[in-house]
DNA sequence: CGACCTGTTGATTCTGCTCAATCAACGTGG
DNA sequence: CCACGTTGATTGAGCAGAATCAACAGGTCG
């Protein structure tokens, strides 16, 4: 369930990621609508078309295994665009983490302008081929400071990374239990490397040595 | 070091993708370049711009964390495009597994076709994070499962799998070891879920079960 | 207050890694 | 032709990292 509404963005400064700009030129984005914690976005099997652009708050991307594992493959935040597919159902589904609000983009008057697209594409598919390193060939201590890291590049940068989602969907970002990104974070904290301000307030108090875990 | 040749595919049918036909129409290729077994075709930092097609054999895109780690985000048969990328310079490298065949596709005369490449992109991207998914949450048979079964889809699908790379390639591509890997088909040989012909060619002789492995 | 949810911590198990030996296939040179 | 070295694959033994199972603390909300 979602509700219309006349949200306006807390954001003081809203970064467009790069070839957003041209596409929200182009497709006229509708009004703010907001999404409770946990409401569901699009769904898969869902008629894909629409794009989404986050105006706050934090949106993840999600599959399923036949059992119910699950895999977030990506969090997108204020002034990303997410929802583009290669075929015409969604095969992942999309999900508010922290109450988002999100701008729908339809391809209404004119076309798709697929140069803008395809550039948001290859920027998607290239932080998908990373993360792909990321759960193949890193330790859970590596994954944790990866995403800090990763987060802090994409919140303003000054080694205070706010947690908008909580440890179950880190956990699900990073491929390990719950239990596991709590361990870590205990670790890191007791090595020096981070300090917990609260919950989802972490200092990044080395930022050097968890950059360098991670390359 | 790779030759010139005037090579031509000895796959008798060549079943190109989804969306490359137009692709290859709008870029007119160059002559197939043969590339010997572990040959590089581009390597990181190198300028990107110039696609590849695959007109015969194998292409593995890997990744390297600093410590020498290497992940394979995917592999590229014939029939397939590879090389786009988001930024100006190639943030993996692509490498011949078994001595393969590629065009170079030039964005010389006209421009890029962005419609199409933008297809090819997004198919790339929902394969990527589907791997994401395995790579994140499926156990090591799982994974050998699931690569058995997408060869054999993008194979002839007759059960009858080879496999053009060696153990170690499987194992940066599942992100295990290649011990696991060796391990992993034993098992599911005892299991009498494949029969190994060979060292690279493996039938699957229950892939109802194979499939119920990785949904 | 009590039920519930999230997070933390502990004890134990187990999957997959590390280290290591063996084997088969091949190519080379005497 | 055969001894030798090399390379890739297989197998074994022991270990470690992360999962599982379980208990508990703190906070929120009815």
């Amino acid at each position: 369930m979602h509700i219309q509404s006349g949200f306006r963005a807390p954001a003081p400064q809203q970064v467009k990621s790069a070839g957003v700009g041209q596409l929200l030129n182009a497709m006229q984005p509708a009004a703010v609508t907001l999404y409770a914690p946990d409401a569901e976005i699009y769904a898969q099997g869902d008629k894909a078309g629409p794009l989404y652009y986050v105006e706050f708050g934090t949106v993840r991307i999600c599959r399923l295994t036949a059992d119910g594992r699950r895999q977030i493959s990506a969090f997108h935040i204020a002034g990303e665009v997410f929802g583009f597919e290669a075929a015409s159902e969604h095969d992942s589904f999309a999900e508010s983490v922290d109450g988002a609000g999100i701008r729908v983009l339809r391809p209404s008057c004119g076309e798709i302008p697929a140069q803008s697209l395809l550039t948001l594409a290859l920027q998607s598919l290239t932080r998908t081929q990373h993360h792909l390193l990321v759960l193949g060939r890193r330790t859970a201590n590596e994954r944790m400071a990866a995403l800090l890291v990763d987060l802090n590049d994409r919140q303003n940068g000054a080694g205070l990374v706010h947690l908008p989602m909580q440890r179950n969907d880190i956990a699900d970002y990073l491929g390990v239990t719950f239990e596991t990104v709590s361990r870590i974070l205990r670790a890191l904290k007791d090595q020096g490397l981070i300090r917990m301000k609260s919950v989802s307030e972490i200092e990044l108090a080395d930022l050097d040595a968890l950059s360098a875990m991670c390359d």
